[in-house]
RNA sequence: GUCCCAGUAGCUCAGCUGGAUAGAGCAUCGCCCUUCUAAGGCGAGAGUCCGGGGUUCGAAUCCCUGCUGGGACGCCA
């Protein structure tokens, strides 16, 4: 659309012998479609007053042949704003040519990019942390996979840090006789003795040192803890995955930082013979300093004074490993927006000793606070399980009116993810924002549920059409909902760009509200037959639409609620 | 201390690659169910866009500065 009109603007601007590339925005004054505010660039440059310039524009673009095909009313407004009211025949031609185009029209493009996000840790059940960098990291997988990308995903998880020696440590001393082939413990135990050994370690520096050493012979490959290790990998993976497959996160490849520890050695050979990898107070560092540089970095460090590798070894060590497998157009790092500082010195480092070349790409999201706006925590002071924070939300829906209660769990399932998902995904990712049961379960106003409901309304309504859409346009609201079925591809192109999936979920809310104004002033039921057709063939679209961006945001729709 | 992010209606937030009268949801108040789901729609009130400078025809948006909140700053992950 913008396109279009953009074309039949520039084509104008050539006939008047001005040399400019204009641009075309949608108007937020009523009863206007679209403006063209380069009056004014071009004032600057041709040293005329713009609205002298609009109106030459305005007067030229009305002797052109075709102008009534294109438009309703072109007019300019006081300083030099040109107002666009574009043609039936415009709005109906270019969504009959969308309708036709697959994948909602979008430009296809075709990068390998891997994507980073999840990053549970191994023994630790999963909680509020680890919400945002699944959601937000599946929505912009979905979305730039529609694009055509290919796409990989790995977990990444943190399956051989400090928790694992403490858990082991708590093992040990529960099983004192027994081989360690022959030790079994299910996931409640796990669930019980990492918190139990992890508050030990606060109190006691001994045990907490015996769990260290622990954890750096199973760094070392230790035969014997490594059994015990496997053991806990197996039974933890296997919750996380119910866990991840209830809120529809997928994962490609569940490799852990261990993986990355295989490529250590020969890193580190490699990085030896580079010149910006020198010995710092015993540590060994990679200075990662710009000049124009701000703030001071500090320098990556990537193996200890004692010769023990850190969080940055392993990174780089997964930057190795994934250039090695998979030698991608691009990384995407879905995490925390605190670990910024820790990314940069990483990504400078990958890209100084030239161990990655591509594009590295950090997407940092805020914190999920709590009421007090700060970091979400339970009244005991610890983390909300996933698990839990799951219930809570399909309670408080259950309770909220009668029929709730009669609804197959599929489809409560699927409500539920849409009242989470659509909330995490709904704000800018990049900020923080407050976590609040209630508001999760909210179901008027701009929510998932909200969504659902417009699009299982609309399905009803739906009746027969022949295909053929004619060329009128009923009523004011009627041109609205055309106009923003239009916006559709641009909305994707931006999304999946910015990797802002929250430009998807206000669109969707923008587009479920004019429906539900739609179909509450046009009642289907008593329209004539060839309005009825016309209608169908809009709504049709309109939830394949609908369908399509909730799915993209990791939403599915229920059969009924 | 240095740097990063934020400060928009009572509350939660969109808008931020500059455009006309700053938008939603919740809350408040009014109206709309003999007709396809009222879990809805329409409308009203509510704002020094944190303060102060500057750039510009035009600033919530860009630059400088001050204040407030959050965060990050070499051997944790």
């Amino acid at each position: 659309m913008n396109t279009k009109l953009e074309n039949i603007l520039n084509e104008t601007l050539k006939t008047l012998n001005y040399d400019y590339e204009t641009k075309i925005v949608k108007s937020n004054i009523d009863g206007v479609d679209f403006q063209c505010d380069d009056a004014f660039k071009l004032a600057k440059i041709y040293h005329k007053a713009p609205f002298i310039i609009a109106e030459e524009i305005v007067n030229k673009l009305k002797e052109n042949k075709n102008f009534k095909e294109y438009f309703k009313e072109v007019n300019v407004a006081k300083p030099g704003f040109i107002n666009i009211i574009t043609s039936d025949k415009l709005i109906n031609n270019t969504l009959k040519e969308l309708m036709k185009k697959d994948k909602l029209g979008i430009k296809r493009e075709n990068n390998k990019i891997v994507l980073d996000y999840g990053g549970p840790n191994i023994a630790k059940p999963l909680h509020v942390g680890h919400l945002r960098t699944a959601i937000i990291g599946q929505a912009i997988n979905n979305i730039l996979k529609f694009k055509g990308n290919t796409t990989i995903s790995d977990v990444h998880l943190g399956d051989i840090g400090a928790q694992m020696g403490q858990v082991i440590y708590g093992i040990i001393h529960d099983f004192p006789n027994k081989k360690y082939e022959d030790i079994e413990f299910d996931l409640d135990y796990l669930n019980v003795t990492y918190p139990k050994i992890s508050g030990l370690c606060k109190e006691n520096e001994k045990i907490k040192e015996q769990c260290a050493e622990i954890t750096k012979k199973l760094q070392n490959k230790d035969k014997n803890y490594q059994i015990l290790w496997k053991k806990i990998c197996d039974l933890s993976i296997k919750d996380i995955k119910r866990i991840y497959d209830y809120l529809d996160v997928h994962f490609d490849y569940w490799y852990g930082e261990s993986d990355a520890y295989k490529y250590f050695d020969e890193m580190m050979e490699y990085l030896d013979k580079k010149s910006c990898v020198k010995i710092d107070d015993g540590a060994k560092v990679i200075d990662v300093k710009e000049d124009d540089d701000k703030i001071e970095i500090p320098p990556c460090i990537i193996q200890k004074s004692d010769g023990a590798y850190l969080y940055a070894t392993s990174d780089l060590g997964t930057i190795w490993q994934r250039k090695k497998d998979f030698n991608p157009d691009e990384i995407i790092y879905v995490v925390d927006a605190r670990q910024s500082m820790h990314f940069t010195q990483v990504f400078r480092a990958s890209k100084k000793t030239n161990i990655y070349n591509g594009k590295l790409t950090f997407c940092g999201y805020g914190t999920v606070n709590g009421e007090d706006n700060k970091p979400f925590k339970t009244r005991t002071g610890g983390a909300l399980k996933l698990e839990d924070l799951i219930k809570e939300v399909k309670e408080e829906f259950v309770n909220l009116r009668e029929e709730n209660k009669s609804m197959q769990d599929e489809d409560l399932d699927k409500i539920v993810n849409a009242i989470i998902k659509f909330a995490d995904l709904q704000n800018d990712y990049t900020k923080n924002y407050i976590f609040d049961i209630k508001k999760f379960s909210e179901v008027n106003g701009k929510t998932g549920p909200y969504i659902l409901y417009t699009y299982l309304r609309i399905s009803k309504l739906l009746t027969q059409n022949n295909g053929k859409l004619s060329e009128n346009i009923y009523n004011e609201i009627d041109r609205t909902l055309r106009l923003k079925l239009l916006e559709v591809t641009s909305i994707i192109e931006a999304a999946a760009k910015e990797r802002k999936p929250h430009l998807i979920a206000n669109y969707l809310y923008e587009l479920s509200v004019i429906d539900n104004n739609f179909y509450q002033t046009n009642h289907m039921s008593s329209l004539e037959e060839n309005i009825k057709n016309d209608y169908n063939i809009i709504l049709e679209y309109n939830n394949l639409v609908i369908k399509k961006l909730l799915e993209l945001l990791g939403i599915h729709i229920p059969k009924a609620m």
